[in-house]
DNA sequence: AGGAAGATCTACT
DNA sequence: GTAGATCTTCCTA
């Protein structure tokens, strides 16, 4: 099992966004391991994108944005928490937001965290699938190109589908560029 | 001190 | 399917 280079996140958000559909995000917890495939992600820049919680300029909370690429950066959003990846080419402000997962494994450790037994409700969404990994402002600042850490990501299986592209969800003031990426067909996108 | 927040759950028409 | 209440932190007053 090999985790991803630096080099792969120092690049534009959006090409990074696009690149990590299909790859593997690992969550262990001592011995367990919780593990999904991205289906879902977004884009997110600094002061020129209104959406971005970098765009008020640097702060304590999102500092990270800032800093070194192939951190996690996670926030809280009405009740919760959002995964994202810092991405920017060097000394840029950037992140990708990690929407929905395709849960690979450790299933049933994920539905104990949740209260659902469905399967697509496990990680179909950005704060449902923080839930299902047990992930918490805990794993901010995580280097997730370390295979030590308690969060990873690593090449995918397989690179075999079809993306789609559209605005980003929920998002008041989106830019006119599309950065949401996803797989096209997959049962795990949060919104087709 | 108060409100808004890039989401989710629940309960209905 | 849609609508509304509710989740917890950070920002502005």
């Amino acid at each position: 099992m090999k985790a991803l280079p630096r080099s792969f996140y120092e690049r534009d958000p959006a090409t990074v966004a696009r690149e990590l559909l299909g790859k593997m995000l690992v969550r262990r917890i001592d011995f367990q391991v919780l593990s999904g495939k991205i289906v879902e992600t977004e884009a997110y820049y600094g002061k020129d994108d209104p959406a971005s919680k970098a765009y008020k300029g640097r702060k304590t909370f999102n500092e990270l944005m800032f800093l070194e690429a192939g951190k996690a950066f996670i926030y809280m959003v009405h009740g919760n928490w959002l995964l994202n990846i810092v991405a920017h080419p060097k000394d840029g402000i950037g992140a990708v937001l990690i929407r929905a997962l395709e849960p690979l494994q450790g299933i049933e450790t994920m539905k104990k965290h949740r209260t659902v037994a469905e399967i697509h409700a496990l990680t179909s969404g950005p704060g449902k699938l923080t839930r299902s990994l047990a992930i918490t402002k805990e794993l901010n600042g995580v280097d997730v190109t370390d295979i030590k850490s308690g969060l990873f990501i690593v090449e995918g299986a397989v690179a075999d589908f079809e993306m789609c592209t559209s605005h980003r969800i929920g998002v008041k003031m989106d830019l006119p560029q599309k950065l949401r990426f996803y797989i096209k067909g997959n049962k795990f996108v949060s919104k087709p």
